[in-house]
DNA sequence: TCCATATATAGATTTTTATCTATATAAAAA
DNA sequence: TTTTTATATAGATAAAAATCTATATATGGA
């Protein structure tokens, strides 16, 4: 480490000339491709040569000859300016949206939409590497903490952190039930009704049992919840062999399969909440999320709803 | 080419900046490893930053997070610093003579003591390679003209070059003939005897020629050449053979071997020459060339002198 | 030998780089 | 909320880099 403190010998200016030099042959062809007069080549390769501590050539007759030091910074040189033109061209891919990577962090529930959303994105900008990462509500909120991510999608989104959002679209979240509960074939459903059957719940952090919860709370009632569990697919099929009812996000059944369950037609319900798509306000989104970000406000939030539509329960 | 102009994006001190905060992680971390205040190094990012037209990081919480393009730099610059650090390190080498080529350009002749010189040499410095290049007179010329190497032999240097030199030994011309030869019974043999005895003369451009030839036109004779031949070790044979006298480096024989021949007792011979190391006066010797040439001016001399005392004809 | 060509040196000047101090700002921790 | 910690910004300055013009020097060729 301590060797970087002072890790160059010579100008990146001075490797140019050099190289300029050893192209053309003569000091004087350098400074006429680089536009210099001969004295600024002669000058600068002098004191690149003092800092080396070998002379870099030797004139003999009219002819520049390299001494073995001299092709060794040039072989540094050749090295270190490839480098440059190497990073110069990945920065303008990386501008052009040739290349590059966009980090979504997303809660669980979530997931059964979002591809819907990036398989649109990932077609018009094939270059762009996408980084999905899926977690719970406290994962997820973790991960923009740190500020791993380009974008985070939640229902609920922290409120303590410093954080710009969009609403993107509705997340009504419904009451479901085996096929042939009981409840199921009734015309209206009351709370009280919904309470007293066996509950199936989501984890602690889950964002919607947070809502759940918070819905309950406000109504006045309390669940009969009968067991935790950590899955909206294990929720499910949990339901579907008839442990239990649950509260769930319409999408996971529109988009997740639905068989064998039904939906209850509880007059409070469904819970209204939303789509987030939230970033840092501290973190400067970079070109590719500014795309993703368009995208998502122009076609992709009306692709999506058509899409919805289509799976319609 | 053209990209080489201005084929850089930032200064190498904001490399090592940049590098230093990768590595702490953070802008004051960095700082401090660098004996800089804080704002020196916030200020010099952003700089790089603006010229590479992307935020290398952002603030997040208290950490630095590095964006995509920030990451690229990051890349080249330890790409960049690396190739500076094996510079360095070769350079040192060189210094050190732990590495680099030594070349030399020698008249044919030469060819016969030069690797006892060498070996020597090459036993000191295990390190340094050498290059040896054997041609005829005029070959060596050319070399030297174009400053190939780093020292020439020669036993008769062109004049018109600016040049320096060191003699290094004699380099004694005798005449020889087939072991059984009337000439070599007798007890003296005189210059006329030689001059009619058929002779085998080196080529056009040789030394020895040379010499030779200015020797007869000062002595008022001339030579009744029978044969021109290219080559050292040919006229010996040749001469084995009975196809005629030579004169020829002593050298030739005590270290090439002289079976079946003779030398004559010729009153005015032998032609004393020498062999001169040269080299060009414009072209300062590397590390290694000034090695070489200590090392012949001390031990090597005396170390062939005695090698030739041990294969005395 | 003289001329043309190529390079080096000297001295001056303009930019750019590198760095500081003082201060503002933002976020985490107490 | 206040304090502490970390970073950014502004303005100033010293050092160095980059470049020029004018001139000296060395070499090859006419």
């Amino acid at each position: 480490m301590s060797l970087r403190l002072q890790a160059h010998l010579g100008t990146l200016r001075q490797m140019e000339i050099l190289l300029a030099v050893y192209d053309s042959g003569s000091v004087s062809g350098a400074a006429e491709t680089l536009h210099l007069t001969q004295p600024t080549i002669s000058m600068q390769l002098k004191k690149l040569a003092d800092v080396i501590g070998f002379p870099l050539y030797n004139i003999v007759g009219r002819k520049v000859v390299f001494t073995e030091a001299g092709l060794e910074v040039v072989k540094s040189a050749t090295e270190i300016l490839d480098s440059f033109a190497r990073l110069e061209m990945s920065l303008s891919d990386m501008g052009e949206l040739k290349s590059g990577t966009l980090r979504l962090a997303v809660v669980t529930t979530s997931k059964y939409f979002i591809p819907h959303l990036l398989g649109p994105f990932c077609e018009r900008y094939p270059n762009v590497a996408v980084q999905l990462n899926v977690g719970n509500r406290q994962q997820i909120i973790e991960r923009l903490k740190q500020g791993i991510d380009d974008f985070y999608v939640f229902s609920h989104p922290p409120a303590d952190l410093n954080t710009e959002s969009i609403e993107f679209f509705n997340n009504p979240l419904v009451a479901i039930a085996q096929e042939n509960h009981p409840l199921v074939s009734q015309d209206g459903v009351s709370l009280a009704e919904l309470c007293e059957a066996p509950f199936l719940m989501r984890e602690n952090g889950s964002g919607t049992r947070l809502a759940i919860e918070r819905f309950m709370a406000k109504q006045g009632v309390k669940l009969n919840v009968k067991m935790t569990i950590e899955s909206n697919e294990a929720i499910k099929h949990s339901v579907m062999s008839g442990l239990g009812v649950s509260i769930l996000s319409a999408h996971t059944l529109a988009f997740g399969g639905n068989t064998g369950l039904a939906q209850l037609n509880v007059k409070e319900l469904p819970i209204n909440s939303n789509w987030y798509f939230l970033w840092l306000k501290s973190k400067r989104p970079s070109a590719i999320a500014q795309a993703f970000l368009t995208h998502v406000e122009s076609e992709g939030r009306e692709m999506l709803l058509t899409e919805l539509a289509k799976h319609k329960l």
